[in-house]
DNA sequence: GTCTATAGTCGGATAGAC
DNA sequence: GTCTATCCGACTATAGAC
Protein backbone atom coordinates (compact mmCIF):
# COMPACT_ATOMS: atom_id res chain seq x y z
CA UNK A 1 0.00 0.00 0.00
CA UNK A 2 1.52 3.49 -0.95
CA UNK A 3 1.89 5.93 1.50
CA UNK A 4 -1.05 7.82 0.04
CA UNK A 5 -3.78 5.01 0.54
CA UNK A 6 -1.86 4.79 3.92
CA UNK A 7 -2.67 8.21 4.68
CA UNK A 8 -6.58 7.75 3.31
CA UNK A 9 -6.70 4.27 5.32
CA UNK A 10 -5.80 6.12 8.54
CA UNK A 11 -7.58 9.04 8.06
CA UNK A 12 -10.96 7.33 6.99
CA UNK A 13 -10.76 5.21 10.43
CA UNK A 14 -10.54 8.27 12.49
CA UNK A 15 -12.58 10.09 10.65
CA UNK A 16 -15.39 8.00 11.30
CA UNK A 17 -14.30 7.31 15.16
CA UNK A 18 -13.79 10.94 15.67
CA UNK A 19 -15.67 13.32 13.64
CA UNK A 20 -13.65 15.80 11.45
CA UNK A 21 -12.94 18.30 14.37
CA UNK A 22 -12.23 15.81 16.19
CA UNK A 23 -9.46 14.10 14.24
CA UNK A 24 -5.78 15.80 14.30
CA UNK A 25 -3.60 15.45 11.23
CA UNK A 26 -0.55 14.53 14.03
CA UNK A 27 -3.04 11.30 14.81
CA UNK A 28 -3.62 11.02 10.72
CA UNK A 29 0.27 10.56 10.06
CA UNK A 30 0.98 8.62 13.23
CA UNK A 31 -1.68 5.91 11.75
CA UNK A 32 0.15 5.92 8.31
CA UNK A 33 3.59 5.91 10.02
CA UNK A 34 4.90 8.98 9.06
CA UNK A 35 4.96 12.64 10.81
CA UNK A 36 2.41 14.98 10.64
CA UNK A 37 4.64 17.69 8.05
CA UNK A 38 5.06 14.58 5.46
CA UNK A 39 1.38 14.59 4.96
CA UNK A 40 1.75 17.78 3.07
CA UNK A 41 4.31 15.73 0.51
CA UNK A 42 0.97 13.99 -0.55
CA UNK A 43 -2.05 16.56 0.25
CA UNK A 44 -2.52 20.35 0.33
CA UNK A 45 -4.50 20.49 3.54
CA UNK A 46 -6.68 18.88 5.89
CA UNK A 47 -9.75 19.26 3.73
CA UNK A 48 -8.48 17.57 0.77
CA UNK A 49 -7.70 14.81 2.97
CA UNK A 50 -10.93 14.02 3.93
CA UNK A 51 -12.51 14.73 0.35
CA UNK A 52 -10.33 11.90 -0.52
CA UNK A 53 -11.38 9.73 2.08
CA UNK A 54 -15.08 10.44 1.27
CA UNK A 55 -14.81 9.84 -2.51
CA UNK A 56 -12.85 5.94 -1.17
CA UNK A 57 -15.95 5.61 1.04
CA UNK A 58 -18.46 6.74 -1.78
CA UNK A 59 -16.92 4.47 -3.70
CA UNK A 60 -16.88 1.00 -1.69
CA UNK A 61 -20.73 1.80 -0.68
CA UNK A 62 -21.59 1.76 -4.27
CA UNK A 63 -19.47 -1.72 -4.52
CA UNK A 64 -20.72 -3.12 -1.77
CA UNK A 65 -24.72 -2.82 -2.56
CA UNK A 66 -23.87 -3.71 -6.14
CA UNK A 67 -21.76 -6.89 -5.20
CA UNK A 68 -24.43 -7.81 -2.71
CA UNK A 69 -27.14 -7.60 -5.10
CA UNK A 70 -25.58 -9.54 -7.82
CA UNK A 71 -24.72 -12.49 -5.67
CA UNK A 72 -28.20 -13.68 -5.96
CA UNK A 73 -29.76 -13.04 -9.50
CA UNK A 74 -31.58 -15.69 -9.24
CA UNK A 75 -33.36 -15.92 -5.49
CA UNK A 76 -36.45 -14.46 -4.41
CA UNK A 77 -36.96 -11.00 -3.99
CA UNK A 78 -37.38 -11.24 -0.39
CA UNK A 79 -34.15 -13.09 -0.08
CA UNK A 80 -32.27 -10.54 -2.41
CA UNK A 81 -33.69 -7.36 -0.70
CA UNK A 82 -32.74 -8.72 2.76
CA UNK A 83 -29.29 -10.24 1.95
CA UNK A 84 -28.67 -6.43 0.98
CA UNK A 85 -29.76 -4.88 4.08
CA UNK A 86 -27.80 -7.86 5.99
CA UNK A 87 -24.86 -7.09 3.96
CA UNK A 88 -24.34 -3.14 4.98
CA UNK A 89 -25.99 -4.15 8.64
CA UNK A 90 -23.39 -6.92 8.90
CA UNK A 91 -20.25 -4.34 8.05
CA UNK A 92 -21.33 -1.72 10.48
CA UNK A 93 -21.47 -4.92 12.79
CA UNK A 94 -17.95 -5.86 12.65
CA UNK A 95 -16.61 -2.63 12.89
CA UNK A 96 -15.91 -1.17 9.51
CA UNK A 97 -15.84 2.12 8.77
CA UNK A 98 -17.45 2.05 6.03
CA UNK A 99 -21.59 2.27 6.58
CA UNK A 100 -20.16 4.63 10.03
CA UNK A 101 -18.37 7.07 7.92
CA UNK A 102 -20.91 7.05 5.04
CA UNK A 103 -23.61 7.69 7.57
CA UNK A 104 -21.77 9.85 9.85
CA UNK A 105 -21.04 12.63 7.06
CA UNK A 106 -24.18 12.45 5.31
CA UNK A 107 -25.74 13.06 8.35
CA UNK A 108 -23.41 15.56 10.33
CA UNK A 109 -21.33 17.02 7.21
CA UNK A 110 -18.99 19.99 8.56
CA UNK A 111 -20.46 23.21 7.83
CA UNK A 112 -17.64 25.02 5.86
CA UNK A 113 -17.98 22.15 3.51
CA UNK A 114 -21.67 20.84 3.52
CA UNK A 115 -22.56 21.58 -0.25
CA UNK A 116 -19.28 20.06 -1.93
CA UNK A 117 -20.11 17.06 0.23
CA UNK A 118 -23.39 16.65 -0.92
CA UNK A 119 -22.92 16.52 -4.02
CA UNK A 120 -20.47 13.79 -3.38
CA UNK A 121 -23.07 11.85 -1.82
CA UNK A 122 -25.79 12.42 -4.15
CA UNK A 123 -24.03 10.19 -6.51
CA UNK A 124 -23.59 7.21 -4.88
CA UNK A 125 -26.85 7.22 -2.84
CA UNK A 126 -28.46 7.60 -6.42
CA UNK A 127 -27.26 4.13 -7.48
CA UNK A 128 -28.03 2.55 -4.51
CA UNK A 129 -31.62 4.08 -4.70
CA UNK A 130 -32.20 2.92 -8.29
CA UNK A 131 -30.90 -0.63 -7.57
CA UNK A 132 -33.70 -1.15 -4.48
CA UNK A 133 -35.72 0.02 -7.26
CA UNK A 134 -35.47 -2.13 -9.84
CA UNK A 135 -35.14 -5.41 -7.34
CA UNK A 136 -38.81 -4.01 -6.02
CA UNK A 137 -40.04 -3.73 -9.35
CA UNK A 138 -38.78 -7.26 -10.41
CA UNK A 139 -40.76 -8.38 -7.42
CA UNK A 140 -43.91 -6.98 -8.32
CA UNK A 141 -43.87 -8.73 -11.90
CA UNK A 142 -43.39 -11.97 -10.34
CA UNK A 143 -45.77 -11.30 -7.97
CA UNK A 144 -44.09 -11.36 -4.79
CA UNK A 145 -44.50 -7.93 -4.10
CA UNK A 146 -47.82 -6.14 -3.49
CA UNK A 147 -48.57 -4.27 -5.90
CA UNK A 148 -50.97 -1.99 -5.00
CA UNK A 149 -48.45 -0.30 -2.83
CA UNK A 150 -46.58 2.41 -4.82
CA UNK A 151 -43.13 1.14 -6.01
CA UNK A 152 -41.50 4.67 -4.50
CA UNK A 153 -43.06 4.58 -1.27
CA UNK A 154 -41.94 0.52 -0.76
CA UNK A 155 -38.10 2.10 -2.16
CA UNK A 156 -38.50 4.66 0.92
CA UNK A 157 -39.38 2.79 3.79
CA UNK A 158 -36.92 0.12 2.45
CA UNK A 159 -34.06 2.40 3.13
CA UNK A 160 -35.83 4.27 5.87
CA UNK A 161 -35.82 0.93 7.67
CA UNK A 162 -31.72 0.70 7.16
CA UNK A 163 -30.97 3.77 8.06
CA UNK A 164 -32.66 3.33 11.31
CA UNK A 165 -31.24 -0.22 11.46
CA UNK A 166 -27.70 2.07 11.44
CA UNK A 167 -28.96 3.73 14.12
CA UNK A 168 -29.84 0.84 15.83
CA UNK A 169 -26.63 -0.67 15.95
CA UNK A 170 -24.88 1.81 17.60
CA UNK A 171 -27.45 2.44 20.10
CA UNK A 172 -27.85 -1.49 21.13
CA UNK A 173 -24.08 -2.17 20.99
CA UNK A 174 -25.07 -5.68 19.53
CA UNK A 175 -23.20 -8.39 19.83
CA UNK A 176 -23.63 -10.68 16.41
CA UNK A 177 -26.43 -13.04 17.45
CA UNK A 178 -28.23 -10.32 18.79
CA UNK A 179 -27.63 -8.74 15.69
CA UNK A 180 -28.99 -11.24 13.49
CA UNK A 181 -32.12 -11.14 15.68
CA UNK A 182 -33.20 -7.55 16.25
CA UNK A 183 -33.14 -7.42 12.20
CA UNK A 184 -34.61 -10.70 11.22
CA UNK A 185 -37.59 -9.10 14.13
CA UNK A 186 -37.62 -6.07 12.32
CA UNK A 187 -37.00 -7.25 8.61
CA UNK A 188 -40.56 -9.69 9.29
CA UNK A 189 -42.85 -6.78 9.93
CA UNK A 190 -41.27 -4.93 6.82
CA UNK A 191 -42.14 -7.75 4.58
CA UNK A 192 -45.50 -8.49 6.18
CA UNK A 193 -46.46 -5.18 4.55
CA UNK A 194 -45.05 -5.04 1.24
CA UNK A 195 -45.40 -8.87 0.34
CA UNK A 196 -48.17 -9.84 -2.36
CA UNK A 197 -51.27 -10.60 -0.40
CA UNK A 198 -53.88 -13.71 -1.01
CA UNK B 1 -34.99 33.91 31.27
CA UNK B 2 -31.82 33.17 33.28
CA UNK B 3 -27.94 34.05 32.18
CA UNK B 4 -27.54 30.64 33.67
CA UNK B 5 -30.72 29.76 31.03
CA UNK B 6 -29.63 31.46 27.83
CA UNK B 7 -26.30 29.47 28.49
CA UNK B 8 -27.89 26.40 27.77
CA UNK B 9 -29.85 27.34 25.19
CA UNK B 10 -27.27 29.30 23.31
CA UNK B 11 -25.10 25.81 23.60
CA UNK B 12 -28.17 23.39 22.57
CA UNK B 13 -28.22 25.58 19.49
CA UNK B 14 -24.79 25.40 18.91
CA UNK B 15 -23.49 21.74 19.71
CA UNK B 16 -26.69 20.52 17.50
CA UNK B 17 -25.25 22.37 14.47
CA UNK B 18 -21.52 22.19 14.63
CA UNK B 19 -21.00 19.78 17.53
CA UNK B 20 -19.07 19.31 20.46
CA UNK B 21 -15.51 19.79 19.34
CA UNK B 22 -16.67 22.39 16.65
CA UNK B 23 -18.37 24.66 19.39
CA UNK B 24 -16.37 27.48 20.86
CA UNK B 25 -17.28 28.66 24.44
CA UNK B 26 -16.42 32.31 22.57
CA UNK B 27 -19.70 31.66 20.50
CA UNK B 28 -22.02 30.12 23.12
CA UNK B 29 -20.92 33.58 25.74
CA UNK B 30 -21.96 35.45 22.57
CA UNK B 31 -25.22 33.58 21.59
CA UNK B 32 -25.69 34.02 25.84
CA UNK B 33 -25.07 37.90 25.14
CA UNK B 34 -21.63 37.60 27.59
CA UNK B 35 -18.29 37.43 27.16
CA UNK B 36 -16.19 34.13 27.61
CA UNK B 37 -14.92 34.13 30.73
CA UNK B 38 -18.16 35.18 32.21
CA UNK B 39 -19.26 31.60 31.35
CA UNK B 40 -17.17 30.47 34.53
CA UNK B 41 -19.25 31.99 37.02
CA UNK B 42 -22.01 29.79 36.15
CA UNK B 43 -20.56 26.57 34.90
CA UNK B 44 -16.78 25.04 35.88
CA UNK B 45 -15.76 24.18 31.90
CA UNK B 46 -17.43 23.13 28.69
CA UNK B 47 -18.02 19.88 29.74
CA UNK B 48 -20.24 20.79 32.42
CA UNK B 49 -22.43 23.14 29.86
CA UNK B 50 -22.28 19.84 27.41
CA UNK B 51 -23.84 17.67 30.16
CA UNK B 52 -26.48 20.54 31.62
CA UNK B 53 -27.27 20.52 27.76
CA UNK B 54 -28.00 16.88 27.31
CA UNK B 55 -29.86 16.72 30.13
CA UNK B 56 -32.12 19.46 29.17
CA UNK B 57 -32.54 18.24 25.84
CA UNK B 58 -33.32 14.37 27.23
CA UNK B 59 -36.25 16.32 29.50
CA UNK B 60 -37.78 17.88 26.51
CA UNK B 61 -37.80 14.74 24.08
CA UNK B 62 -39.41 12.45 27.14
CA UNK B 63 -41.94 15.57 28.08
CA UNK B 64 -42.68 16.02 23.67
CA UNK B 65 -43.27 11.72 23.78
CA UNK B 66 -45.62 11.94 27.18
CA UNK B 67 -47.56 15.03 25.90
CA UNK B 68 -48.14 13.95 22.15
CA UNK B 69 -49.39 10.51 23.35
CA UNK B 70 -51.53 12.07 26.01
CA UNK B 71 -53.05 14.36 23.75
CA UNK B 72 -55.11 11.08 21.43
CA UNK B 73 -56.01 9.68 24.72
CA UNK B 74 -59.44 8.28 22.82
CA UNK B 75 -58.33 7.56 18.93
CA UNK B 76 -57.52 4.67 17.08
CA UNK B 77 -54.12 2.89 17.97
CA UNK B 78 -53.03 3.87 14.52
CA UNK B 79 -53.87 7.45 15.05
CA UNK B 80 -51.84 7.73 18.44
CA UNK B 81 -49.09 6.46 17.16
CA UNK B 82 -49.30 8.30 13.86
CA UNK B 83 -49.30 11.38 15.47
CA UNK B 84 -46.50 10.90 18.09
CA UNK B 85 -44.16 10.10 15.08
CA UNK B 86 -45.73 13.35 13.35
CA UNK B 87 -44.53 15.07 16.45
CA UNK B 88 -41.23 14.47 16.48
CA UNK B 89 -40.61 14.52 12.51
CA UNK B 90 -42.53 17.88 12.34
CA UNK B 91 -39.77 18.97 15.35
CA UNK B 92 -37.23 18.42 13.20
CA UNK B 93 -38.61 19.54 9.50
CA UNK B 94 -38.96 23.16 11.49
CA UNK B 95 -35.47 23.29 12.44
CA UNK B 96 -36.00 22.81 16.56
CA UNK B 97 -33.21 21.63 17.83
CA UNK B 98 -34.71 18.74 20.21
CA UNK B 99 -34.43 15.92 18.23
CA UNK B 100 -31.41 17.12 15.87
CA UNK B 101 -29.47 17.46 19.28
CA UNK B 102 -30.75 14.12 20.69
CA UNK B 103 -29.60 12.01 17.78
CA UNK B 104 -26.36 13.71 16.84
CA UNK B 105 -24.54 12.66 20.71
CA UNK B 106 -26.54 9.51 20.56
CA UNK B 107 -25.48 8.43 17.88
CA UNK B 108 -22.03 10.06 17.85
CA UNK B 109 -20.60 10.99 21.45
CA UNK B 110 -17.92 12.35 21.70
CA UNK B 111 -15.54 10.05 23.09
CA UNK B 112 -14.02 11.09 26.26
CA UNK B 113 -17.81 11.33 27.61
CA UNK B 114 -18.85 8.70 25.64
CA UNK B 115 -19.82 6.55 29.17
CA UNK B 116 -21.30 9.08 30.97
CA UNK B 117 -23.42 10.29 27.84
CA UNK B 118 -24.73 6.96 26.91
CA UNK B 119 -26.00 6.59 31.24
CA UNK B 120 -28.22 10.52 30.34
CA UNK B 121 -29.80 8.73 27.50
CA UNK B 122 -30.62 5.45 28.91
CA UNK B 123 -33.15 6.61 31.39
CA UNK B 124 -35.03 9.02 28.76
CA UNK B 125 -34.74 6.34 25.73
CA UNK B 126 -36.43 3.59 28.01
CA UNK B 127 -39.78 6.11 29.05
CA UNK B 128 -39.99 6.29 25.19
CA UNK B 129 -39.75 2.67 24.67
CA UNK B 130 -41.80 1.89 27.05
CA UNK B 131 -44.84 4.63 25.65
CA UNK B 132 -44.77 2.85 22.30
CA UNK B 133 -44.95 0.00 23.94
CA UNK B 134 -48.03 0.46 26.02
CA UNK B 135 -49.68 1.87 23.06
CA UNK B 136 -49.01 -1.26 21.08
CA UNK B 137 -50.08 -3.64 23.55
CA UNK B 138 -53.68 -1.85 23.70
CA UNK B 139 -53.84 -1.68 20.40
CA UNK B 140 -53.41 -5.66 20.44
CA UNK B 141 -56.24 -6.17 22.87
CA UNK B 142 -58.58 -3.49 20.82
CA UNK B 143 -57.75 -6.04 17.77
CA UNK B 144 -56.35 -3.12 16.14
CA UNK B 145 -53.36 -4.70 15.40
CA UNK B 146 -52.46 -8.03 14.58
CA UNK B 147 -51.24 -10.43 17.16
CA UNK B 148 -49.22 -12.52 15.58
CA UNK B 149 -46.36 -10.38 15.61
CA UNK B 150 -44.44 -10.19 18.87
CA UNK B 151 -44.86 -6.43 20.74
CA UNK B 152 -41.06 -6.26 21.10
CA UNK B 153 -40.55 -7.01 16.77
CA UNK B 154 -43.48 -4.08 16.61
CA UNK B 155 -41.79 -1.77 19.12
CA UNK B 156 -38.67 -2.01 17.64
CA UNK B 157 -39.30 -1.83 13.84
CA UNK B 158 -41.31 1.79 14.93
CA UNK B 159 -38.51 2.70 16.58
CA UNK B 160 -36.23 2.10 13.59
CA UNK B 161 -38.07 3.56 11.20
CA UNK B 162 -38.11 6.78 12.87
CA UNK B 163 -34.65 6.47 13.66
CA UNK B 164 -34.26 5.99 10.04
CA UNK B 165 -37.20 9.40 9.36
CA UNK B 166 -34.66 11.46 10.94
CA UNK B 167 -32.17 10.96 8.56
CA UNK B 168 -34.43 11.09 6.12
CA UNK B 169 -34.94 14.37 7.33
CA UNK B 170 -31.10 15.71 6.50
CA UNK B 171 -30.74 14.07 3.95
CA UNK B 172 -33.93 14.94 1.61
CA UNK B 173 -34.15 18.57 2.95
CA UNK B 174 -38.05 18.20 2.74
CA UNK B 175 -40.24 21.43 2.82
CA UNK B 176 -43.41 20.44 4.93
CA UNK B 177 -45.45 19.03 2.40
CA UNK B 178 -42.94 17.10 0.38
CA UNK B 179 -42.15 15.75 4.19
CA UNK B 180 -45.63 15.01 4.83
CA UNK B 181 -46.42 12.93 2.03
CA UNK B 182 -42.80 11.38 2.53
CA UNK B 183 -44.07 10.05 6.41
CA UNK B 184 -47.25 8.86 4.94
CA UNK B 185 -46.14 6.77 2.40
CA UNK B 186 -43.61 5.42 4.81
CA UNK B 187 -46.54 5.12 7.49
CA UNK B 188 -48.10 3.47 4.93
CA UNK B 189 -46.61 0.43 4.58
CA UNK B 190 -45.27 0.14 8.10
CA UNK B 191 -48.88 -0.18 9.00
CA UNK B 192 -49.87 -2.12 6.13
CA UNK B 193 -47.61 -5.02 8.06
CA UNK B 194 -48.78 -4.13 11.66
CA UNK B 195 -52.56 -4.09 11.46
CA UNK B 196 -54.92 -6.32 12.64
CA UNK B 197 -55.30 -8.59 9.03
CA UNK B 198 -59.06 -9.98 7.84
C1' DG C 1 -21.30 38.49 37.81
C1' DT C 2 -19.07 40.74 34.41
C1' DC C 3 -15.18 42.30 32.32
C1' DT C 4 -9.85 42.82 30.22
C1' DA C 5 -5.71 40.58 29.96
C1' DT C 6 -3.22 36.62 29.55
C1' DA C 7 -1.43 32.03 30.43
C1' DG C 8 -0.84 27.55 28.38
C1' DT C 9 -1.94 24.15 24.93
C1' DC C 10 -2.73 22.30 20.59
C1' DG C 11 -4.39 22.80 16.01
C1' DG C 12 -3.11 23.35 10.80
C1' DA C 13 0.39 24.71 8.00
C1' DT C 14 5.32 26.14 6.26
C1' DA C 15 10.65 26.51 5.86
C1' DG C 16 14.41 24.29 4.88
C1' DA C 17 17.94 20.47 5.72
C1' DC C 18 18.73 15.75 4.21
C1' DG D 1 9.51 12.19 0.52
C1' DT D 2 10.68 12.53 5.08
C1' DC D 3 12.21 14.85 8.79
C1' DT D 4 13.10 18.82 12.82
C1' DA D 5 12.01 23.23 14.00
C1' DT D 6 8.87 26.77 13.98
C1' DC D 7 5.01 30.03 13.01
C1' DC D 8 0.53 31.60 13.95
C1' DG D 9 -3.99 31.41 15.27
C1' DA D 10 -7.75 29.44 18.05
C1' DC D 11 -8.96 27.11 21.75
C1' DT D 12 -10.03 26.25 27.08
C1' DA D 13 -9.22 28.11 31.24
C1' DT D 14 -7.56 31.44 34.98
C1' DA D 15 -6.15 35.93 37.44
C1' DG D 16 -7.62 39.82 39.14
C1' DA D 17 -9.94 44.56 38.69
C1' DC D 18 -14.59 46.54 39.09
Amino acid sequence: MSTREKIIESSIQLFSEDGYEGTSLTNIAKGAGIKKPSLYAHFSSKEEIFFNAIKKINFEYEKMAIEALNHLQHDTTEQKLYHLMHRFFKELIQQGSIAEFYYRFLLFPPKEMEEKIKELYAQSDQIYFQLVQEAIDAGKQKKEIDESLPTNSIVKSYVCMMSGLQIDVRYYSFDEKEAERHLSQIWKVFWSGVRAKG
